[in-house]
DNA sequence: TTAATGACCTATC
DNA sequence: CGATAGGCCATTA
């Protein structure tokens, strides 16, 4: 127990259709520097089908070297499935697909 | 307790 | 633009 949670939490809101990088979640975990620790929470101790790990990216929008599930090829494919397009760099347009959270409930 | 590691990020050469 | 080095913070041994 400890950042875990919170990075837990947060990659577990993440809606479907949408992405998140390990900076943007480590922010909302707290520290902007705890993105290390947001990918090596995943790959320490995830919950398969609670935590969506492949809807976490790096900074650049790109899946990660060592990849849990089975490889970056099985998620670019869960997330196309999702709806998330990917790019011909191989990585996704957070511009569009990247997860905005904290939405304005005014709006 | 200290030392070492890591699914990262940023800066510099 | 591509590669290398350093830094950050938490977990594990």
């Amino acid at each position: 127990m400890g950042v875990f949670t919170s990075i837990y939490a947060i990659v577990r809101k993440i809606p479907r259709g949408s992405v998140a990088t390990y900076g943007q979640i480590a922010r909302l975990a707290g520290n902007p520097r705890m993105a290390r620790q947001v990918g090596w929470a995943l790959h320490s101790n995830p919950e398969p089908g609670a935590i969506p790990c492949h809807r976490v990216l790096n900074r650049n929008g790109e899946l990660c070297k060592g990849f849990a599930f089975g490889g970056q090829e099985a998620q670019r494919l869960m997330l196309d499935a999702e709806g998330v397009a990917f790019l011909p760099d191989g990585r996704v347009d957070l511009e569009r697909f990247g997860w905005q959270p904290a939405p304005d409930p005014t709006e």
